[in-house]
RNA sequence: GGGCGCGUAGCUCAGUUGGUUAGAGCGCCUGCUUCACACGCAGGAGGUCCGGAGUUCGAGUCUCCGCGCGCCCACCA
């Protein structure tokens, strides 16, 4: 068996990526005696690429499935696709216009039968780019929100909200965007600061000759729909104006004054106009006082005809002309700089029109509240920590969501309305005209939010309302892994309509995520240039290194940032693992053993060497670590530490596997040995490193494994499916492990010496030694004497290029002497008293401790033992360094 | 205006309930073609854990104040 001297992922990839999901590997059991673990997938827009975002989420998810999978769960990671009504219909819409197609031209239906042409055309190429990285989704339960059966759930939804009074329309303001033609919800809007004006304008008081008030504004042209000015009822200023009424310049209307203590008289001039139609406190100050509201702009934000002379004028160009026609008429007392916040469309970039319209809304209120006791009372967990608070902020402060829109894409509001205007609430339209007696109905023409029908995703994926055995088996999920953005978006609405509609709170457990930063920690954007193609990357340096790019660098919950540079890192790492297993092989090949066919690989424990009867020391160590690290990793995915656990692996993999175990074992090896236990003991070994790496880097073990354990009796069909390791305290021994220690000490304590005294790794008179493998080479027995001849080796070696001068090495258990020139001596007396000042510091400071009686009395024992322990380890090296420098 | 978070080696970050010489990767310096890997091996330098005060036997870790930075929410004209 031979490997390609370097790790090329895209050679195999692809491959494996295929198989797992052509062979339904990840299809989860309906019926199944094992526990379940559940998970829907965030759904991406149809119209969506992968980006890096994706890859860390999947990442994390990946990990956590893998690993379940492995540890004998029945897991259903259920993915799907989302239609993105606005995203998706500005898409469509321009791609039309391209080719000289307006939409209203063409009509709804029409235009709706073109987006699908485009969905089933570019849509769900992400769903490929998820297969190729891996994602070990069951794609035979994959939906679409547009799906008819998740489309029955959104109707249900909507029908059983509204019998329950918990969904109205009405005439409200909201948030209006002048470019996509449709109201907003509150979360669609970005508050962006900008630098503009505070036009101070002057307001003559009808029938006083020249009098006048003066009104602050930061948008003039709204003048034109002022119905009233109000002043705060306390302030003394405006006390005149009492029964008087204002002259509305350049329009003429008459305009009430009316006292409302929302007035704040600090600010601008104590006196504020009021608009109804373009204001939301406005809209409010006219709900109460019974003003009229004139709207004066159109759907594009134009002046209409209620704007008089101003008609057909954007509202900016309206500003600019009203301004100047005021000042022409004397009426501008002032002008300042002002910086404040507009709302902008998420979608449009537009400034947002706060408007009157009819809109349907939920009323979230009730909602809210079983959302926020469910995790209160940690039915529903959210992770990291400090999310709970924001989630609880948001649920406290929650307000009515606007859920219609003005598009033609998305989920159509059931809501039929006869000629005179009854309407009918219904699952569908036959239901609708039961209710209306045949009378004729026409379909509410607006959709609902995308977020609606999202927000039902974690059982609308799973035949809901329908009493699926999906359903009930998968309901509520165990996991939702998502990012922090569509925290309140995407996770609260899930939450309230999943209470609402399931009486239970849809996740155990939720865990936001971080953002994925370029290396100057920017927002990754097209428009900035900055964006890391991941599946460029995935080309490049495989997955499995753009996975461990992303997962171990992110502390749970904090920003990823990610560079070119450490993705090339951690396919170094690869390599790493690439060639340790072809080292593996070619061995094998040496060894004249060509077929490996163990019988239990799960349950594997390590073999005594038939020349020995014992079993070889690396092995007990090697099993003992791998025991330990298992433990850790174990522990790491289930507290979604993934950072913790990839680390964890690289450094037991590199550090330990490769620089140690390889090395150690390297000594034991002779050609044509055939396949002894010793071997057998590194075969297994290294099948269980690779298990404990599958669910980090799944392709490279992957096909590694698959060689590996290719003559393998009984074995899984994919590494996906072999058993976890899971920590068995009697495979810890502790023995090995400290001697390993030691071995490791004394090699190192004679590498140092060697390099700071200058000599020559390839020294002739005994042919020394790079690799711990070539240190440890000329040593045949283990442990405790392969030491003490080490030592001699090096000793020996060392001589003939050390004639005068004379130095010692201190190690826990063994000394070293050797002969040094006068100025290494010098060098290395430094060095001895640099390590004594620290080692005293420390001894003090822990005689200190060891004195201290309120310490004795509080401090936990094994604290205090480990103290006295590294007490009596520092005074011994005191001992032995003074002992040398007076030497 | 309200809320949340961050500041640890040149850079990017770990550091779980406070426990005693503070870790990793990258970068840097030195030496090595060594029969798995130069995408490598071996050795090394580098930190008053933002500043100050406090709690404690003990603080990178807890509390308060200050400085610097980021994010979210909010209708002040």
């Amino acid at each position: 068996m031979e490997l390609d001297k370097i790790y090329e992922p895209r050679l195999f990839e692809p491959k494996w990526a295929k198989w797992w999901v052509d062979e339904k590997l990840f299809v989860a059991e309906t019926d199944s005696d094992k526990p379940t673990y559940s998970l829907i997938a965030p759904p991406p827009n149809v119209t969506g690429a992968l980006h890096m975002g994706h890859c860390f989420e999947i990442a994390m998810t990946d990990i956590t499935m893998r690993w379940r999978r492995m540890s004998g769960d029945n897991v259903l990671w259920l993915p799907g696709l989302d239609h993105a009504g606005i995203a998706t219909q500005m898409l469509v819409e321009r791609h039309l216009k391209s080719q000289g197609i307006d939409r209203r031209e063409i009509g709804r239906e029409k235009f709706l039968e073109h987006v699908w042409t485009w969905k089933e055309e570019y849509g769900g190429k992400i769903v490929d780019q998820f297969k190729r990285i891996g994602a070990s989704c069951d794609w035979s339960r994959q939906r679409f929100t547009m799906d008819p059966g998740v489309s029955r759930a959104v109707n249900e939804a909507f029908v059983r909200l509204y019998e329950r009074g918990l969904l109205y329309r009405g005439e409200y303001m909201v948030n209006w965007d002048p470019g996509t033609l449709t109201a907003l919800s509150d979360l669609e809007v970005v508050h962006e600061e900008q630098k503009g004006h505070l036009w101070h304008l002057r307001y003559p008081i009808t029938g006083s000759d020249g009098e006048y008030v003066v009104v602050a504004t930061t948008r003039p042209e709204t003048m034109l729909g002022d119905t009233a000015v109000a002043v705060h009822p306390d302030d003394e200023r405006y006390k005149h104006l009492v029964d008087k009424t204002i002259t509305l310049p350049l329009v003429g209307r008459e305009l009430k004054v009316i006292f409302d203590d929302f007035v704040d008289p600090e600010f601008g001039t104590g006196i504020v106009k009021i608009t109804p139609a373009h204001d939301p406190n406005d809209f409010a100050a006219g709900q109460k006082h019974g003003l009229e509201i004139i709207n004066i702009l159109t759907d594009e934000a134009k002046i209409n005809a209620n704007g008089g002379k101003y008609e057909g004028l954007d509202r900016y160009e309206a500003r600019k002309q009203i301004v100047a026609d005021l000042e022409a008429l004397g009426l501008i007392d002032k002008i300042e700089d002002y910086v404040n916040k507009v709302g902008k469309s998420q979608r449009s970039g537009l400034a947002v029109e706060p408007r009157v319209s009819m809109q349907w809304f939920i009323k979230t209120k009730s909602l809210a509240e079983p959302s926020i006791e469910a995790v209160e009372s940690g039915r529903m967990e959210i992770m990291p920590e400090q999310w709970r608070r924001n989630y609880f902020e948001w649920m406290h402060n929650i307000r009515d969501w606007c859920v219609s829109r003005q598009l033609w894409w998305g989920h159509r509001i059931p809501a039929w309305y006869t000629e005179d205007g009854e309407m009918f609430v219904a699952r569908n339209e036959e239901d609708a005209l039961k209710q209306s007696g045949g009378r004729p109905l026409r379909q509410d023409d607006d959709v609902l939010d995308t977020w609606f029908s999202s927000g039902l995703w974690p059982f609308s994926t799973m035949g809901w309302p329908d009493e699926t055995p999906d359903l009930k088996a998968f309901y509520p999920n165990s996991l939702l892994i998502t990012g922090f953005d569509i925290l309140f978006f995407w996770v609260a609405r899930m939450t309230m309509l999943g209470i609402a509609m399931m009486d239970e709170p849809p996740f155990r457990k939720v865990l936001i995520h971080g953002l994925v930063r370029d290396a100057d920690k920017k927002k990754m954007s097209k428009t900035k240039g900055n964006v890391i193609d991941p599946i460029e990357m995935t080309e490049k340096y495989g997955t499995d290194a753009v996975r461990f790019a992303l997962v171990s660098s992110a502390g749970q919950g904090s920003d990823v940032v990610l560079s070119e540079e450490r993705i090339a890192g951690y396919a170094t790492f690869a390599n790493k693992i690439w060639n340790a297993m072809r080292f593996v092989f070619m061995s094998l090949d040496r060894a004249g053993a060509e077929t490996w066919t163990p019988e239990d690989l799960d349950n594997f424990e390590a073999l005594p060497s038939e020349a020995t009867g014992e079993v070889p020391l690396a092995d007990r160590w090697m099993f003992s670590r791998l025991d330990a690290v298992a433990a850790g990793v174990n522990e790491n995915i289930e507290k979604n530490r993934y950072h913790d656990a990839a680390n964890q692996l690289y450094q037991f993999f590199w550090k330990e596997f490769c620089d140690w175990y390889i090395e150690l074992k390297k000594i034991d090896f002779t050609d044509d040995s055939g396949l002894t236990n010793e071997w057998k003991n590194m075969l297994a070994a290294t099948e269980r490193a690779l298990r404990l790496l599958h669910p980090l880097a799944p392709f490279i073990t992957e096909e590694l494994w698959q060689r590996l354990t290719v003559n393998t009796a009984g074995r899984t069909k994919s590494l996906a499916f072999a058993s976890y390791p899971q920590a068995k305290s009697s495979r810890r021994d502790a023995d090995a492990e400290h001697r390993v220690s030691v071995l490791q000490e004394a090699t190192t304590g004679v590498r140092n010496l060697r390099a700071e005294m200058n000599i020559p790794p390839r020294n002739p008179l005994t042919g020394i030694l790079y690799s711990p493998s070539a240190d440890v080479r000329s040593v045949t027995s283990d442990q405790a004497d392969a030491l003490a001849r080490l030592a001699c080796v090096t000793l020996s070696a060392v001589e003939g290029h050390a004639p005068e001068g004379k130095a010692t090495h201190h190690t826990a258990e063994f000394d070293l002497e050797i002969e040094l020139p006068e100025e290494q001596k010098q060098a290395l007396k430094k060095k001895l008293a640099k390590q004594l000042g620290q080692l005293e510091k420390a001894a003090t400071g822990s005689r200190k401790q060891l004195g201290n009686e309120a310490f004795l009395a509080k401090a936990p024992e094994s604290v205090v033992a480990s103290i006295k322990e590294k007490l009596t380890d520092y005074e011994s090296q005191i001992k032995r360094i003074k002992a040398t420098l007076e030497g």
